[in-house]
DNA sequence: ATCGAAATCGTAAACGTTTACGGCAATCTT
DNA sequence: AAGATTGCCGTAAACGTTTACGATTTCGAT
């Protein structure tokens, strides 16, 4: 490998100066820079990381954390790639390195990031599958490590943060179905302790009195681990004393358990059962057509970059600074999963 | 945060006694690697990545090598996270961190490698979705970094490497249709010009001779982008002057638009077309069962990582060393997705 | 008591880069 | 023309760690 020395020695200038030539500093003359650049590139001449890191106590590579939940994350997986994409569409063009962190599945999350953190393998996080108390949001904090979250939490590290909006699908989820001649609707919640859950927990609760409906705990299940949690989902409603006559969910690929639940028992969905939720890609291969919210996960992945980089440029972490904190909106796709009972 | 220099303050001895004190060497009683190791842990200190990386010239971390194909890399998206855990579980016991890397969708994957490698940012690879002449094998090779890869490529660069056994799947499924007296027997193939493409055709072209059936070029169809692959499929299939009883794939996510494809023509899936493939647990899902091969991928990852330790620890890259070369075995699922037309 | 070996530790260089500081020459000011 | 300014460059320290080397002490053996 060509180091900095090899280019002084090279061109017959002093380290010092080739060093301020690359990075395009003031006090070098135009001349020398371009000699500079010029053997930098004949001789393929790339800075050396750990070299640089040292000298400025930055890495420039952000880690995106991510969590595997005891399912092995299948519901992670789909989302993961948009994301990173977006993401490093606009970290690249700073100069900075991108890599994706997943903590062993033998070891706490929390014990992973503190070594991420101690050891500085990054200048800054972001952090998915954020939990209601969050402790991983304190933990950055008072480490100074300036960081991003993929979700709210109720605790307030002063982070940008980025949310898809279930909030509004379980509205407009209600809104749709009880339009529809809906009254006795399900809501499959996530097993995992994620803050999304009481989102929808709160969301449902609000719009089910919104739309003058009668609240029911019971209607408010937790989904069963495993792959077969849509099929036991479908038992579980049809067994219910007031059998629900929709469900509402947020896992992806839930829908496609009830579809198999309900085909076992010869039912049909979208007439014996109505099913919304959040969708992805997959669901356009439903039969029939799922009735579904999707989101762009690419744009969340270039908004999630873009709000940490501001708060990596100005480092005086201003109180009253203002900072994204924002739910992206999902766009509805209509489909032949909803019966009209009107 | 604290540094060796303060560790060796605050215990009033030497940094070097520290140093080797916290790496267990000898040279240093036993009494003040004690002291010293209990300081540590009072103090907090992590030694940082940068130092040590200059000093010793390697970074500790491997990076597993992503690419996204034009699809936004749905295929690989539920590999990925399995393999990584498999990999993290035998590499954070040697003190080595795993990072994913991705090459950024508008910039080349051939450019991106470069960039890694030039600075020096990992100690190893794993590269994936490995090409038929892959060029990133000769440049690693060259540039004398160890890696390893997921899927083998004609070129050969004396590196592990493990692979999906694709040819078993092709063999597999021949003999299991010819048995139920399949005689016109398609082959959907990836779109990208991934080396398995060719790993199928070739197993393909010699057991369907060996079944002593007619080989027909056009049974072999290479599947179109987009999600509507599998529905796509299906017309072509249905349309050709000898329609085929049966299609074999090695994309997961087919036989959903397959399904999808049958369903919208009011067909049968295992009656009026017979599938066999390389499934996930999303195939639990599909109505009627469907019959496929799946892999161990935890496993996969566990043995890539040890296959790449193997190389690292031993860096004379002996030329008649033993390396890693295999095909990780599938296990069979048994559906109805098959017709037995004797 | 002397010698050699072993055990233990400190010193300092090295890894590759950045940057504050100072020096020098050329140019500008009056 | 003297002084002030500017442009350009070299020097050297600093970042945090590892490690070769040498120095000192201890210990058992003769």
């Amino acid at each position: 490998m060509t180091s900095i020395k090899d280019l002084a020695r090279h061109l017959d200038i002093s380290i010092g100066t080739v060093s301020r030539a690359l990075n395009n500093k003031t006090d070098v003359s135009q001349e020398t820079k371009s000699k500079v650049l010029k053997a930098a590139a004949e001789l393929g001449y790339v800075p050396n990381q750990a070299g640089r890191s040292l000298s400025k106590g930055k890495t420039n590579v952000i880690g995106f954390v991510l969590e595997t939940d005891s399912e092995g994350m299948m519901q992670g997986d789909l989302f993961f790639i948009r994301v990173f994409d977006g993401m490093q569409s606009v970290l690249t063009k700073r100069g900075l390195n991108l890599v994706a962190l997943l903590s062993p599945s033998n070891v706490e999350p929390e014990a992973y990031l503190q070594q991420i953190v101690a050891r500085r393998f990054t200048d800054a996080l972001v952090l998915s599958s954020i939990h209601r108390n969050d402790a991983r949001i304190n933990f950055l904090n008072q480490q100074g490590m300036p960081f991003a979250t993929l979700g709210r939490s109720l605790v307030d590290g002063g982070q940008p943060w980025l949310d898809l909006d279930f909030d509004g699908v379980v509205e407009d989820a209600i809104a749709r179905l009880t339009q529809k001649g809906h009254r006795t609707i399900a809501l499959a919640l996530p097993r995992n302790d994620l803050n999304l859950r009481h989102i929808m927990i709160e969301s449902y609760r609000k719009n089910i009195a919104k739309a003058g409906l009668q609240l029911d705990e019971d209607l408010m299940i937790r989904i069963s681990p495993g792959d077969r949690a849509g099929v036991t989902l479908v038992h579980q409603l049809i067994n219910m004393p007031q059998k629900p006559t929709a469900v509402i969910y947020s896992d992806h690929i839930l829908p496609f358990g009830i579809y198999r639940g309900l085909a076992d028992l010869g039912l049909t969905p979208g007439v014996d059962l109505s099913l919304i939720g959040v969708g992805t890609r997959l669901a356009a291969f439903l039969t029939p057509d799922l009735t579904y919210y999707r989101f762009n996960l690419f744009d969340l992945g270039v908004r999630i970059a873009e709000a940490l980089l501001t708060i990596m440029d100005d480092p005086t972490a201003a109180e009253g600074r203002p900072v994204v904190r924002e739910s992206v909106p999902f766009t509805f796709i209509e489909g032949q999963s909803i019966a009209d009972l009107t």
